[in-house]
DNA sequence: CCTCATTACATCGTGTACGATTAAGTTGTG
DNA sequence: CACAACTTAATCGTACACGATGTAATGAGG
């Protein structure tokens, strides 16, 4: 019979199924491929849909703080944006006090587009199944370790 | 004063902190962004090191097994695979009993590269600097979420 | 006023993701 | 045996991620 010792401790330390860094990937691939069906009739994919939580909340902004916010580099932003301006749910004039930077605001349409949107947490609450202090308790580790990773690399 | 209530019940519901799927969107791409410097001397992407995992465990395997096995589609592994194979860790022949299905297995090179990996799991830990028992609980509440969005897709 | 380092974005190249389609092989059924 | 249904990969198009590089604007020091 096979050791049944804490899984910390023995066997394969290269076991698939122990590394958090696959359950991480998984979980983040698996759970976006929740939301996808409800983002799609809004014309979001989700990264979009953070930049406009982002932008609910706080436009106008930045790129730059668009950028440390959601932790994205302009490389991946710029399109990204420019794909949100195309659809006519942000504008991103440059700012006249410092013309490097632009100043991402929200339309109309964009603005209008929140309310489409408060439905959705509810939504993958339901399809999810979880309770919510499960959920919580979810977000409280996924910070800790996200403060712990941006310490360390 | 701002209310104070139990995050669940009160405020905004779209507010971006709040959101576990933003919280799994960093975390997955922040403790990839750890693996990184430690896998490049490997010359090893995050998710090719995590398709070697698989293939360090279970070789000669089918791709189809694979992508069962990380939740990836063809669209994604035929290049992945092409890619290692063309570093020359692995080889996918057809198989001869059945013709549409490659069986992927490891080269003398592929197997030789798990001794190098075996130091990736501890050298992650210290860079994370947190307990394993943290850690093991991250990864249980990440497999209880997964299982939920799968069931829930 | 004039460099020069810095900052804010944009662009490019590579590598995933993923839906959709295609092509080839296999299998069940009449 | 014929053939439709199914299975396995590959391919294509779109959209991130991210390192590296380019460019224009800003600001600090001489």
């Amino acid at each position: 019979m096979a050791t049944t010792t804490s899984p910390a401790l023995t066997g394969n330390p290269l076991e698939l199924e122990r590394q958090v860094c696959f359950a991480l990937s998984v979980a983040s691939r698996t759970v976006l491929s929740v939301y996808r069906p409800l983002l799609e009739p809004m014309g979001l994919t989700h990264p979009q849909y953070l930049v406009m939580l982002a932008l609910w909340q706080h436009a106008p902004m930045p790129v730059k703080d668009v950028g440390a916010l959601l932790q994205l580099d302009s490389g991946t932003l710029s399109p990204l944006l420019k794909r949100l301006e195309a659809q006519g749910l942000v504008t991103r004039p440059r700012n006249p006090q410092d013309e490097r930077a632009l100043t991402v605001s929200l339309t109309p349409r964009g603005q209008a587009l929140r309310e489409q949107a408060e439905r959705i947490p509810e939504q993958v609450v339901a399809r999810l199944g979880m309770e919510v202090a499960e959920l919580e308790d979810l977000h409280r580790a996924l910070t800790r370790v996200i403060e712990a990773a941006v310490a360390g690399r």
